[in-house]
DNA sequence: ATATAAATGAAAACTTTTCTCATTTGCATC
DNA sequence: GATGCAAATGAGAAAAGTTTTCATTTATAT
């Protein structure tokens, strides 16, 4: 199942690759750091390399199978790709994170880039707050 | 002028901090980086570790005098604080950034926090594209 | 003038990510 | 199935940006 979509963007079918889907498709959380799929591996009881699961992630998200959430300081967070463009609220507290989807948003953006005279290549949008667990 | 700034933070008034702040105030560009402002600090033949700069700019962070963007990728960098609330538009070729604000998005981002049941703390929006200038 | 708490500079440390390079592996071909 | 070769891997070094440590210097209240 999984090894076609590594055959179809030109990877060879690997264990590290194959194990690293694994574990971002089973995972609870569906946001986690190159150090989260890192550990998750050894908890398998599978050698793994920090660099390879670098590697891995980058070269999927080139293949278009995960995307790459840049967090405010520094850390990447990855998630798979699920065909649908979306945005990111994250819990200050837990660190949780939920995803949106706005087309006002998404519209008022076109708008402001045509304005401003900029051929739009991307954007990112982050609301930071405390999630409705953490308030109690 | 600045003098009385850096006291109400609490902060002493020390030669490295006026001469951050105459950077900040004085440059062309309105956002830079700590590597910026010590270069700048450096051609002005004024002696100065990035350790200090990187400090300084951090405490005026916390007084409310600056504010730090945090660019995706990794590197920050520094604006005066001029009390406004604004987003940015970054070019990907010549790394200018141009400042909007939308009252629609702000709006939105509000009820969007809302219903999700988060209480909003902070947000950023960064719109990437080919300015006007790199088109050409 | 002086004491003291804060600020500074230089270097080391830290964090996250990428690179290098020798070794191993997947896979097409025989 | 054996074999050859390009691609992938692991370990550690390196890079980039930022923070920390600590001994020395400085600003400011007394």
């Amino acid at each position: 199942m999984e090894s076609q979509d590594l055959r179809k963007a030109g990877l060879k079918v690997t264990l590290p690759r194959l194990k690293v889907l694994e574990i971002l498709e089973n995972s609870e959380q569906r946001h986690l750091s190159a150090e989260d799929v890192y550990k998750a591996m050894l908890e398998m009881g599978e050698e793994i390399g920090l660099a390879t699961v670098y590697r891995v992630l980058t070269q999927f998200e080139g293949a278009g199978l995960v995307s790459r959430l840049n967090i405010d300081g520094g850390h990447a967070v990855f998630e798979l790709e699920d065909g649908t463009h979306h945005d990111h609220l994250l819990c200050v507290r837990c660190n949780n994170i939920e995803e949106f989807v706005d087309e006002v948003i998404e519209k008022r953006q076109r708008a402001i880039a045509k304005d401003k005279g900029f051929e739009m290549t991307d954007h990112s949008l982050y609301i930071y707050g405390i999630c409705q667990k953490c308030q109690k």
